[in-house]
DNA sequence: TGCCTACTTGGCAGTGACTGCCAAGTAGGC
DNA sequence: GCCTACTTGGCAGTCACTGCCAAGTAGGCA
């Protein structure tokens, strides 16, 4: 069993995501044409040529094919293990984040990927629990992170983490506000709007 | 048409969601017995004396007929209405809430019940999902109350909307946890410490 | 009192998500 | 060139959910 471990795993693994990301795709546009409702796992699985049997070993769900790939979730793990205990934690984490999303808008081909699959998030309600849940499960891995990197309090590590995760969100729904009227203001300003407004809410 | 609006209108609404709550119990009660994957609708409708297709006509999805009941949504879009737009909002949310919760925890079988399908939604991810999404679009209910009442900027009170609403997922789910654990603190004290931690994480 | 009508209920059939199981490849390592 | 672990696809089955139609049911009215 073990002694197999490194068999061929990296090829197979490649050949793995290359083909997850093709039926990422076709799930994609098959949702942005027709609607997930009226999409069948068959459509996506032809589309992509794969049976759907196979389909459901690679994504487990409709909704999963186009949202695994939305992965900040890395992002989120690598900041919490990166934090410096002993210096203040909200501080490190706004400003990781400033860069983590800088370097998101100027890989422009992955982020117009990205906007492509919120706003079908934003339409469809189904996508939106389920991407609804992946956060939710993303933000608790992130608490016990942090836990296990500062040991300090759960309840204020929950809420710091929950802030955090707002603030990622109220960016993100903004930029893609801003994107769908044509504006082109740079991601990191709106960032720093969200942040203000998060922080004006004391005293609003 | 509209001259039979005024029916027995009153009477069936009552019978209706009389069956509705005693649907609902059938379901919290084989969620907790059996997990929510392993009830199929058909054992609900049967344990409610009900057919599988009125089931379907009453609560939706299997996930619904124990989420419906959890309405804070009605209270929320209330704070909003009362709300004083010239008076800082904040404040006056967070009061509000605090009386809020206050009347939850008297109403003992009430809250007791509650804390059931808290604890189930813990548990279960498909409850999970569907309660996210219910409280996201609780949320944004919210944000267009807010709007109406008190014609801010959008994105400050879509803020302020998410900042709430961590709030009061924290102090429900402190709550949860310190029930689970045999305490008897008050939830007036553990939205106060949720409170304090959410305001905390700008130093933490 | 008994009909009329709007509304409710239940059954039926159909679609499609998802799973376990088994048989047929396929590709590294010997 | 075989051996073996891993991958793939098909098959059958369960169950969520929907539209349609037929059979109640309960107020309101002649």
């Amino acid at each position: 069993m073990t002694i197999e471990e490194p068999h061929g795993v990296d090829l197979r693994e490649r050949r793995r995501s290359q083909t997850r990301s093709e039926v990422a795709d076709a799930a994609l546009d098959l949702f942005e044409r027709q609607g997930v409702a009226a999409t069948t796992v068959e459509d996506i699985a032809q589309a992509a040529g794969i049976s759907p049997r196979t389909f459901y070993r690679l994504c487990g769900t409709k909704e999963q094919a186009v949202l695994d790939d939305v992965e900040l979730a890395a992002s989120m793990l690598a900041s919490a293990a990166e934090v410096d205990a002993a210096a203040p934690l909200r501080t490190q984490l706004v400003a990781t984040w400033r860069g983590r999303l800088a370097d998101i808008e100027a890989d422009v081909e992955g982020h117009r990927r990205h906007l492509r699959i919120r706003r079908l998030i934003a339409d469809e309600p189904t996508l939106l629990a389920a991407a609804l849940r992946q956060e939710h499960q993303r933000d608790e891995a992130f608490v016990a992170a942090l836990a296990a990197s500062t040991g300090r309090d759960l309840l204020q590590l929950r809420a710091l983490a929950e802030w955090l995760s707002v603030l990622i969100r109220l960016a993100i729904e903004e930029w893609l506000r801003v994107a769908d009227e044509g504006g082109d203001e740079r991601l990191e300003t709106i960032y720093d709007r969200a942040l203000a407004a998060l922080d004006g809410t004391a005293t609003l």
